[in-house]
DNA sequence: AATCCACAGGAAGATTAGGATA
DNA sequence: TATCCTAATCTTCCTGTGGATT
């Protein structure tokens, strides 16, 4: 042990290992990098205190042993509906210790936990500690866990409150339609649930029964506005950054620009959050608009190599296509306007070498007018008079997107294909 | 004013994939 | 496990059209 541990000391000293230590000690931007995340609860939500009042109106009788009724809530994202749900939740928990009353409350995403099956075994699951064994995570009948899933609650008694999260997402409505009668069979225990959802319309094509017993009461979520954004960064910059280590004008731009996006809360953090982070690399002893616009082309720019990365295949070819095409254009000095045509011939000569089978020139349309929608490209209609109408495709990105295409085994080979000198009229 | 290119984009049917059900 | 259902994908066939050219 003994020389193997001197080993490791004197490598240290060697290398130039403290890379982090560092990094620790520049007195970088932040006392709290925590509160800048999305995940971030803080102890007051700014212009949300008519909301959270309405919803512990509605969930207060879980404190008396009375039912709540079940809750729709709507909103768009970044609207507060996560945060004043989980708020009022705590909220409900602590006054319920304090009474001594047995509440419970139960938060699922149902983006992530999506079909009946597993929505059950996680509420289920819940209860593990206070009573019986768990459920496994496939094998048993549905219906069977749904029993077993009775009896635990049963066993737990009190109220029961299920926040599913992103209830849009849950596959079928069967789930939906077996919690809502679960009441029915209980006697020891009531169950209320509350469903977020950012799609208006979702209840729409709900079975009728499902969206009158849930949708007893309804609340709908505004977008923050740039004054109410401002608020809350506001707050955040309180507690997560230095003193004086930001410009005045940093958090109005950030909201401004937030609020644009349908006042998305999440999205001016990011934008801030980001800010700051680049402010903090570059060393740079306070946050300035500068490091607002970077951070606001670094966050577009992370997300359009998101959407090609997980592109399918197809759509890659024919955006691949569209960057070689534009590459030879630029080379031969020709101006700009490639057409759905164009495009099309070079998608299928990449098919061939892929030996890929090719999609018809109507498919590829739509899936330029799709990549255009992504903002991956721009693709407008025009019309070439006499040469007829088609579409005007450019990339609308400056970067290069053709090394993330390459990271693709099958895209190795073609990167570097040589477009055909073809004589084209114009 | 008439023509006509090179597609746009709608409708409907076929095919496929993934998940539910027996 | 087989098969059945549904939603998404894709094809076929189609009609429509802005404006340079004739």
């Amino acid at each position: 042990m003994g020389p193997r541990r001197f080993f490791f000391t004197s490598m240290k000293k060697m290398v130039n290992s403290d890379i982090f230590g560092h990094l620790l000690k520049s007195n970088g931007l932040f006392i709290n990098r925590e509160a800048m995340r999305p995940t971030y609860m803080p102890d007051i939500l700014p212009h949300r205190e008519k909301e959270i009042n309405n919803l512990a109106a509605v969930l207060v009788p879980a404190l008396r042993y009375e039912t709540p009724s079940n809750v729709f809530i709507y909103g768009k994202t970044g609207t507060g509906k996560t945060a004043v749900t989980k708020f009022v939740g705590k909220e409900l928990l602590n006054k319920g210790k304090e009474t001594s009353k047995k509440v419970n409350f139960i938060y699922i995403n149902c983006e992530i936990v999506d079909t009946q099956y597993r929505l059950l075994q996680n509420i289920a699951n819940h209860f593990i500690d206070t009573w019986s064994e768990r459920i496994p995570f496939t094998g048993w009948p549905t219906d069977e866990v749904f029993a077993k899933l009775k009896q635990m609650i049963e066993k737990e008694g009190g109220v029961i409150v299920i926040i599913l999260d992103e209830v849009d997402k849950l596959k079928g409505d069967e789930a939906l339609y077996n919690l809502s009668r679960i009441n029915t069979d209980l006697k020891n225990v009531r169950v209320s649930i509350v469903g977020l959802s950012n799609d208006l319309k979702f209840t729409e094509f709900l079975d009728p029964r499902v969206k009158s017993s849930l949708g007893e009461e309804n609340m709908i979520f505004p977008p923050y506005n740039a004054g109410e954004l401002q608020d809350i960064l506001n707050q955040r910059v309180g507690i997560a950054l230095k003193m004086d280590s930001i410009d005045e004008d940093v958090v109005p731009l950030c909201s401004a620009l937030a609020a644009q996006e349908h006042g998305d809360a999440r999205r001016a953090l990011d934008l801030l959050r980001m800010s700051a982070e680049l402010a903090e690399r570059s060393k740079s002893l306070r946050i300035t608009k500068k490091h607002v616009r970077l951070a606001q082309s670094k966050i577009e720019i992370d997300r359009i190599v998101e959407v090609v990365r997980t592109l399918p295949a197809q759509s890659k070819l024919i955006l691949l296509a569209i960057l070689l095409q534009e590459k030879y254009n630029k080379k031969t000095g020709t101006a700009g306007a490639i057409t759905t045509g164009e495009v099309y011939e070079i998608y299928k000569e990449l098919c061939k070498k892929t030996r890929t089978d090719f999609l018809t020139q109507r498919r590829v349309a739509d899936l330029i007018s799709e990549l255009d929608m992504l903002g991956i490209i721009t693709a407008r209609v025009i019309s070439k008079g006499r040469y007829g109408r088609t579409r005007d495709i450019k990339t609308s990105s400056s970067d290069d997107l053709i090394d993330i295409l390459q990271e693709d085994d099958v895209f190795k080979g073609l990167v570097n294909y040589k477009i055909r000198g073809q004589t084209r009229l114009m």
